[in-house]
DNA sequence: GGACCTAGTCGAATCGATTCGCCGAACCGA
DNA sequence: TCGGTTCGGCGAATCGATTCGACTAGGTCC
């Protein structure tokens, strides 16, 4: 069922047909009711391929995501939810790649061939060859994150650096001395990821400010090992009273771990963090947080998309965001441990 | 840059160009090797618009998932994962679409215009819209999960009926004589949701068969609501000793209802569930459920789908899955409650 | 009444690949 | 030497849409 088929039963010629479905130029009524009847009749739809050779555009944005291998925390899942819901909202499609590992593949295709109109990339490294790889030939792009030399692209990116000091200034406000950093897992950061850098970054900065005393580690992103990590961390650090995190996943086995040590949040040891709101909320106690407006932010980046999309030229443009931080259950006056 | 261009700078024709990227037929030596050397140049990649208008097909399939609204399960995510490493590893791109609530334009939009090669439909209903379009006038699909006239189509699925009748079973065995079923949210269930009815079935099938009392309940997928519903269940009926549930994002709040109650698990009371593996051992304590293969059915499903659309007049294949139940940290002899 | 516009339509070119038919040269066996 | 193959390659048709130029009929303006 081509278009020609169409004209034909119709009996018009193949852009009178074409002009009738998109309007470009004038169609009598008459004329289109009869199109519009034919098409109706044998279910025609347009050839997206066809059109896409035509115009040039596909009307599709690619959204590259860490690769499937590795489970994607809640916020990730957040952002993906919000840019397919973003996208279907635009008349979209959503072309997904795992990126990264041995899926390098998956990523060349989708970044090439025109193939995607545009590519949305999450969990983006200081240095990230994909950025390079899409400045260098590739479609427009946004970032949900940014890499150490931001100006180059646009992006929509957490302020890790600000919101881990404000959680510390919060609990050096509530008088704890000795503090933790709990960070996603070792080889994410090793590989430079961002927020990993940044959050280490602002801990340090308002650890030396307040004239406190800071650890850092690194811990994988499962309850699982929240829970062995927090434990270990209590056993060589006993004047530890909080803990700023950056790792969502492993807050509840850090429950797990003060649980089974005996103390009490907030009672005994304060949590800090940086996390979804739907995740902060669900996690028991609930989390004291600031909370990443993830539906927000994918948003965002389809909107920052499109247009770089409709004018490739545009200078670039930044959103850093700044969520306060929602006091729920897990920070409280310090009381220094036996 | 297209094939003409490579073709002139290379002094050959275009289909000279096509057969020595294709080998569809014997190109020289030399030939290719000139070919090659300006495609490396001028890193050129085929135009896949245009390939795929040709061929007739896009190398693509789609992934038709709940609204992205509604948070996945990890079940889900598992299946989305997996599914999209599988179609990776088989060099086919993944167009996502959200379906139900408002972005049946979004489902339309793929299975339409030839977008895709076939669709992969997860969250099946009973009584499914989709299916029928599919079966109508759509591109060869295989589902996550069955309707109730599973022979019209391919499909990979759970046998949560047979699963759920083995739980209550096992916690017969143990002693438990008052059981709970907690079903998945209300809304998914009365909308037919195929897993929410077959366990209902399988449930009072094995009540009747052991000769107990069962009690059913939907709850809404979060923690929350697992926590307010078993609450209440405790409240409404204090002979229960045991929970059979399909509802892995309800356990922890579970956990935390009968905590809170005074009640440990698996001392004064059993849980006994289908879930994905990943989570049911990462609950604390881990879930003794039958462990739901999120990333096989993934990769299955689009095995499935790679034969259907190879041929699509091949007879439709079926997989019911039975995995067993692994027995971990939640069931344990009955102990009638005070 | 000629110049000029507008609505409505058609035919043909175009996007960038694949693929079919054909052709010349070389080679082989009888 | 002739018919038949194979190799390597070319040219043109094709997939199914969009879009530009052109044309007709009718209306407006001076």
């Amino acid at each position: 069922m081509n278009i020609g088929e169409i004209a034909k039963r119709a009996g018009v010629s193949r852009s009178t047909v074409s002009y009738a479905l998109t309007g470009k130029r004038p169609v009598s009524e008459e004329t289109k009711r009869r199109i519009q009847a034919v098409i109706d009749e044998l279910d025609y739809r347009p050839n997206a391929a066809a059109r896409a050779l035509k115009e040039g555009r596909t009307r599709t944005i690619g959204l590259v995501i860490p690769p499937a291998s590795q489970r994607l925390t809640d916020m990730q899942l957040g952002f993906v939810a919000s840019v397919v819901d973003a996208a279907a909202r635009a008349d979209l499609d959503v072309l997904l790649s795992p990126s990264g590992g041995e899926h390098d593949r998956s990523f060349e295709r989708v970044i090439t061939g025109r193939r995607v109109d545009g590519v949305i990339l999450m969990e983006i490294r200081l240095e990230d060859d994909r950025v390079t790889r899409l400045l260098q030939s590739g479609p427009p792009f946004v970032g949900i994150g940014r890499t150490r030399r931001p100006e180059d692209m646009s992006w929509v990116d957490i302020d890790y650096e600000t919101l881990i000091a404000k959680c510390v200034h919060h609990l050096a406000d509530l008088g704890h001395r000795h503090l933790a950093l709990v960070n996603r897992n070792a080889e994410l950061v090793a590989a430079g990821y961002g927020p990993g850098h940044r959050a280490q970054a602002g801990f340090d900065r308002a650890i030396a400010e307040r004239g406190l005393h800071g650890v850092r580690v690194c811990c994988a992103d499962d309850a699982q090992a929240g829970q062995t990590c927090l434990r270990q961390l209590l056993a060589d650090h006993p004047e530890l009273t909080a803990i700023a995190t950056i790792n969502e996943a492993a807050v509840s086995g850090m429950y797990r771990a003060l649980a089974e040590t005996g103390l009490t949040v907030p009672g005994d040891f304060s949590i800090a963090g940086v996390a979804a709101q739907h995740w902060a909320e669900n996690l028991h106690p609930p989390l004291t947080a600031a909370d990443v407006p993830a539906g927000e932010m994918g948003a965002r980046a389809v909107e920052l998309l499109i247009q770089r999309i409709a004018d490739p030229a545009t200078p670039h443009r930044h959103l850093l965001l700044t969520p306060p931080i929602s006091l729920r259950g897990t920070t409280g006056p310090a009381r220094p441990r036996a």
